[in-house]
DNA sequence: TTGTATGCGTTATCAC
DNA sequence: GTGATAACGCATACAA
């Protein structure tokens, strides 16, 4: 039998009103109550059941973050951002992973709709639009590190078209003509907006699209090797490889090495994220940064906001990204 | 106001229990009911609200993994066992990270204090040992990926000692004879355990043991870098470099390459986890793979096995770990 | 097969 | 300042 709010009482000789209040730390208690209901719950080892409290006030404080699994060692510094923003509000942040499964997606959205959290920021949505949007009005509900394609749920993310524009005009003005792109077979709206910006560079530039220089994968390392191992077998190789994930360019980088490539001279390498170990192979790798923490902290300020308000900011917020020079464009 | 199953009763002209009943599956309802109660929830969008349900039942089918971070990438084989594992007994995992703060440690456990969860997963416990022992006596608490120095709570890891002692060993058998250890300042279990393992390896081979020698630093690749530095300037250099973990090897190795060593001819490296990066960094990495998705698994069914029973399973477990050798140690 | 009534542990609203 | 007591949403023992 466990101990509840009752048995404080009893043992404090006092109502269980009086010792909800202590607990809460109210204002109007006598400082005589607050001692005796105190001694009573180190006593007994009491600790409130927050199952009862949740009811009672329909509130968890607690918000969830979807992503797809820990492996993305990039997500560290998002939920450290909405850890920091939600612990200065009250609120813990719990962490749940989809395997990329948007059914176990949508079971794990099941704990929102279930009140066991107060709301739910998406890291990786694989909902369809759709169903987000339509959810999103009656849930609290936001997303991070992506964007919908169409409007009308709350969103923090980086202007990935900019990014991928920007990579790959980087390595044209490095006198690169060949350049060659691995993105994802998923359609994650970041992904296409990241191509989509390797293509604007490249017609601007007035280079032709090549498909044998473009692979879909996933964001895996092994996607970069098998993707790097075709282009390395074409008659006219690339001289430049922009990757949507550093994972994916350190698969690619290690074929290369393999076939006796130098990077940063023969071949460049641009990757995407600036994970940790970008800076730690060997050669480092040239990489888009883009504010992990600060998207964390503000998709979490504002769908906190949107928890505890009744107007909802259905915007999508951009923030800014770099580029990051290193060895591998032989920088 | 929200739905409940009150509203749902209503609309489906039935009283409430019939609506839990049908909810819950049970199987003494007519097919009538079951079919005007669906076209009810369906009708009024309506999910159950956990907090009630939970509160009722005391239980929420719902485990707590906390870890310190996200940025240790084989959390994500760990975790991805404990969810095989829980999914199958109809239980949640959810995911904390504790930054390596003891007190937000005990924080997030009040989540299982508040019976926000039914139990929790200790990955990477800075809590002292008397402290979860005396909490697991209370709460359902279980250990993974370490192990306590004394006994009493339940376990799940690899001998870490005789990882240690094989890593180490190994390096002997090439014929090394200034090995060096790069380990924790935190003296985790299994930081100790390894350190011991290489210490009784030297010891059983009649080699000295060198302060100098040995660098204690934390988990990342920066100490790695900072104890390779150090390493090189000494007169009499290592000859092999065993780390405590991947990460920290890979900054070494990145100093040593950097210094221009030849690495697994004028020094061989260990690591420890074999992590994904471990056999994409040039070059690659020999190292000590313990079974993660096992060690999960484990955990989380020994773990659901002590919630569902009465008597606790206080054992500490071993599972097996492999040698792993590639180019690192010359093979 | 169904409905009524009770209680899970807490907080909030009263009256005192 | 304090104590009864009524919710919160649900599951279930019991009665019908």
């Amino acid at each position: 039998m466990n101990i509840t709010i009752k048995d404080v009482a009893k043992a404090a000789n006092v109502s269980v009103a009086t010792v909800s209040r202590v607990l809460n730390n109210k204002n109007n208690v006598s400082q005589e109550a607050v001692n005796v209901v105190n001694r009573a719950v180190e006593e007994l080892g009491y600790s409130p059941n927050f199952l009862g409290r949740d009811l009672r006030k329909s509130e968890t404080k607690r918000i969830l973050a979807i992503i797809s699994s820990t492996e993305q060692t990039f997500y560290n510094d998002v939920l450290r951002g909405m850890q920091d923003a939600c612990s200065k509000k009250g609120y813990d942040v719990l962490i749940a992973t989809t395997r990329n499964d948007p059914e176990h997606e949508l079971h794990l959205l099941g704990m929102l709709f279930s009140r066991a959290v107060d709301g739910a920021v998406l890291l990786a949505p694989k909902l369809d639009s759709k169903t987000i949007i339509e959810l999103s009005r009656k849930y609290k509900i936001a997303i991070g590190l992506e964007r919908l394609s169409t409007d009308g749920v709350l969103c923090v993310t980086i202007d990935n078209e900019k990014a991928g524009y920007d990579a790959t005009k980087y390595l044209i003005g490095k006198g690169r003509k060949r350049i060659a792109l691995i993105t994802t077979e998923v359609r994650s709206q970041s992904s296409v907006d990241r191509e989509n910006g390797y293509y604007r560079a490249l017609k601007e530039a007035g280079l032709p699209i090549d498909e044998n220089l473009i692979y879909f994968g996933d964001y895996t390392s092994d996607t970069g090797l098998r993707a790097c191992e075709l282009f390395l077998a074409l008659r006219e190789k690339p001289d430049a490889i922009f990757s949507i994930s550093d994972t994916i360019s350190i698969g690619a980088m290690n074929c290369a090495v393999q076939h006796g490539i130098t990077i940063g001279k023969d071949i460049l390498f641009i990757g995407f994220d600036n994970i940790a170990y970008s800076s730690m192979f060997i050669p480092k790798l040239s990489t888009v940064d883009q504010p992990c923490y600060l998207q964390g902290k503000t998709v979490a300020e504002k769908l906190m906001a949107n928890i505890s308000s009744e107007e909802q900011d259905t915007g999508t917020y951009m923030l800014p990204h770099t580029l990051i020079l290193r060895e591998s464009t032989g920088d």
